[in-house]
RNA sequence: GGGUGGUUAGCUCAGCUGGUAGAGCGCUUUCUUGACGUGAAAGAGGUUUCACAGGUUCGAUCCCUGUACCACCCACCA
């Protein structure tokens, strides 16, 4: 059977077009969009054939269905991809610049691209291509702008300090997906300092003696047996001489080392934390290259592990080293290059997400979960929610649209921590991607920087159903698609994505983005582990599509399709599931063989007998009888998503009640049982046709049949079909 | 540390509102019948049974409580 010619077929009578003229009630599918960093895997197959089913059965069931595809940029993983890419090459970001980078990043996008497409139309995915879109096209950059805007213009906009993970020998800030934990064996110093104007010292338990230097406080936990009538006292810095208060916090963990801890705001975030709330100073002990910055005199210039050691013997000189113990604990690794990452403090922005969270916990109970659960899993998350660090150290996506006056303010400064950026904020500041025209307020030049840093990815794919839609203006498609009914997604990216897309959907346009949401599993390997590059366990699709079809391979996938359940896999077991629907294929074929080709030439039918209503034979009131509760069932299983216990259904259906048993008894009475036969086979492909839409197609069209194209005649309903 | 899901036949998984356990693959036997051997028929296989221990119920794989193990997500690891 030639696939693409079906697929032609389709796609140039029209079907896959959304129409918003038309009078049909619309259904919208939002296809998540695949990340462009190469080609499609197992679970984006499976993803868009569960979209691909509801689309064609909606469509059948005759609403002007709008599937929607789209591919994202995904910034972080696409410069992960890239950059190893280039490693290869010897080649690296540094060594590019900028410019030349982003020359090779668009041809990466290209390649990738263009696989994933023609994935999605080998899988027969009835998509509407003419509304393609990619995340960043002028649409979407049009829509990221007035959401960063009204952001900004309701004060919800702030720039803050963050903890940033450092790579001093990549030189760039890696985000959390770019690290790797390795657990490494490190000596736990503990460490004495002495009180001031007493004999009396306080022992610390630090992995990071170097950065002594950068400690203005000791913790201790509340009420601390031990040192709790030091608090407030001062300590003496062994290496500095400078003060250090002693505080009480309670995130200390009493079980760890003395219960006391050395604070070190600029390295470390839960020191951040305690020193931000106390007042501390944020000092930086290590440079971004990785070495002692003058903070330090004995230690200055050397890199961080070769001062860790120097510091050890400086302290016991000193004899402020009471003992060292061996601790195995798992490190932050730069995952390109194994380098240990230094947490360095930076100045982010930020958007306030509480009002947000608020108004979406009192409508999220419009959308409907499946599985249920997660809508709770979703409120009990977004209860909490924390501010959204929006600005990422990357090159590839939307650059932060903020424009500096690099005279009137050459360090960028816009205000000061968890104060609002906003109309009443600085002048010398502008919100455009496109360098501005106008003149600084302040000094009349035109003088304008734009900031080196890029928004987060999800900042513009969690506007995915609106931009898509052409918002924030009303087109016609976004007042008749929106909300869309249908959306899907991996649990893993819950919070990421479909909390966001939740709570800024409802922030903007005051709807929910989506009326149904549907979390399907993960296919994992055999052990449970995710699939990935680096593991080597990925299942091409495209080998299994071209060694079992296209309709078996979906088949395959459905059975994995139960809401939120995970399943395991590796070759063998994909290829024992699509062999079994390969069969199915075949059955069917001789099904039609049978029906069609071996036709006897008595026939006699009316249209009553055609629709088995007036037969007299119990056979075929039989399987009539049970053709109509498979087309209720069925129907009522893809009401609820669950296409695993669809295609089960069929299957049995067609397998075992009609070819096992009917048509061996009609074997007998062959001419009388023809009309019979016709129509049961017939109701069945068009049952099939959302799960497996060649073969029923090319089937179908050796049916007597009316209209062009099973895809675009109506859904079976029990009881009377029209032939 | 917080959360979620899983534990059912050798393997991968289903199992609707609680009522005597299912599929595919694999295995055994039979069938060269005119749709199909990529098939058909029959069968073995779940230790008095659905991880374990309690509870609710006339009755629990399913509901409740707890335990164990596995996996994943979030946070953290001085």
């Amino acid at each position: 059977m030639d696939e693409q010619k079906w697929y032609q077929f389709w796609e140039d009578s029209g079907f896959f077009k959304a129409d918003p003229s038309s009078s049909k009630k619309p259904y919208g599918l939002l296809m998540p969009p695949p990340n462009v960093t190469g080609a499609l895997h197992l679970g984006h197959a499976m993803e868009h054939s569960i979209l691909d089913a509801i689309a064609r059965f909606k469509r059948m069931q005759g609403f002007d269905v709008l599937l929607l595809p789209g591919v994202d940029h995904a910034g972080i993983q696409f410069e992960g991809t890239l950059n190893k890419l280039l490693e290869k090459e010897g080649l690296n970001k540094g060594k590019l610049g900028r410019e030349e980078w982003l020359k090779r990043a668009w041809a990466f996008k290209d390649e990738s691209y263009k696989s994933v497409s023609a994935t999605w139309r080998v899988m027969g995915l009835s998509a509407d291509w003419s509304r393609e879109i990619f995340t960043l096209d002028p649409k979407v950059q049009k829509a990221v702008l007035h959401e960063f805007k009204t952001f900004f213009e309701e004060g919800l906009l702030y720039k803050g300090a963050y903890i940033v993970q450092w790579c001093p020998k990549d030189q760039t800030a890696i985000e959390a997906v770019e690290m790797e934990y390795e657990e490494k064996k490190e000596k736990l110093y503990f460490v004495k300092f002495k009180i001031q104007d007493s004999d009396e010292f306080i022992t610390v338990a630090t992995t990071r003696p170097e950065t002594i230097s950068a400690d203005p406080a000791i913790a201790i936990f509340p009420g601390h047996p031990k040192f709790k009538h030091l608090v407030g006292k001062t300590a003496i810095n062994p290496f500095t001489k400078a003060e250090m208060q002693i505080i009480e916090d309670k995130r200390i963990d009493k079980n760890f080392g003395t219960g006391a801890l050395k604070v070190t705001p600029g390295h470390a975030l839960l020191d951040y934390e305690i020193g931000k709330d106390h007042n501390l100073p944020i000092l930086h002990a290590v440079d971004k290259t990785g070495r002692i910055t003058d903070l330090d005199p004995n230690l200055k210039g050397m890199k961080a592990s070769e001062a860790r050691i120097k510091a050890g013997e400086i302290l016991e000189e000193m004899g402020a080293l009471e003992k060292v113990e061996d601790l195995t604990h798992s490190v932050p690794v730069c995952e390109r290059c194994k380098t240990m990452v230094e947490p360095l403090v930076s100045e982010e922005f930020f958007v306030k997400m509480k009002p947000l969270g608020d108004k979406a916990l009192t409508r999220i109970d419009e959308v409907n979960f499946i599985p249920k659960n997660y809508g709770k899993i979703l409120a009990d998350w977004i209860k909490e929610v924390h501010d959204w660090c929006i600005s990422r150290p990357l090159w590839w996506g939307y650059r932060i649209p903020v424009w500096y006056c690099q005279k009137c303010n050459p360090g960028h400064e816009v205000g000061k921590d968890k104060q609002s950026l906003g109309p009443d904020g600085p002048k010398d500041m502008i919100i455009a991607f496109d360098h501005p025209t106008q003149n600084c307020q302040t000094c009349k030049l035109n003088e304008w920087v734009q900031d080196e840093k890029l928004l987060d990815t999800w900042f513009s794919s969690g506007l995915w159903p609106m931009a898509t839609l052409g918002w924030p203006d009303q087109t016609e498609e976004f007042k008749k698609y929106f909300p869309w009914d249908f959306e899907t997604s991996a649990g893993e990216i819950k919070y990421l994505w479909i909390a966001r897309m939740i709570m800024l959907s409802l922030h903007f346009t005051d709807q929910i983005p989506f009326k149904n949401m549907f979390f399907h599993g993960m296919i994992r390997d055999l052990q449970g582990r995710k699939f990935s590059k680096s593991l080597n366990n990925g299942i091409d699709p495209n080998e299994l599509r071209k060694q079992w079809g296209t309709d078996a391979v979906r088949m395959a996938l459905y059975t994995y399709s139960a809401p939120g359940r995970d399943g395991r896999a590796n070759k063998q077991t994909m290829d024992e599931r699509a062999k079994n629907f390969r069969n199915f294929s075949t059955k069917l074929t001789n099904i039609a063989r049978f029906i069609v080709d071996l036709k006897p030439t008595d026939v006699i039918a009316t249209p009553d007998l055609i629709r088995g209503k007036q037969s007299q034979n119990k056979d075929d009131q039989d399987i009539i009888e049970k053709l109509n509760q498979t087309i209720s069932k069925v129907t009522k299983n893809i009401d609820k998503f669950e296409l695993h216990l669809a295609t089960e259904t069929l299957y049995n259906f067609i397998w075992h009640d009609l070819a096992d048993v009917y048509i061996e008894k009609t074997k007998t009475r062959r001419a009388e049982a023809q009309p019979t036969l016709e129509y049961v086979f017939k109701i069945s492909l068009e049952l099939l046709h959302p799960f497996m839409p060649f073969i029923t197609e090319e089937l179908w069209q050796k049916m007597p049949h009316e209209g062009k194209s099973i895809m675009v005649t109506a859904w079976p309903v029990p009881g009377l079909n029209a032939e």
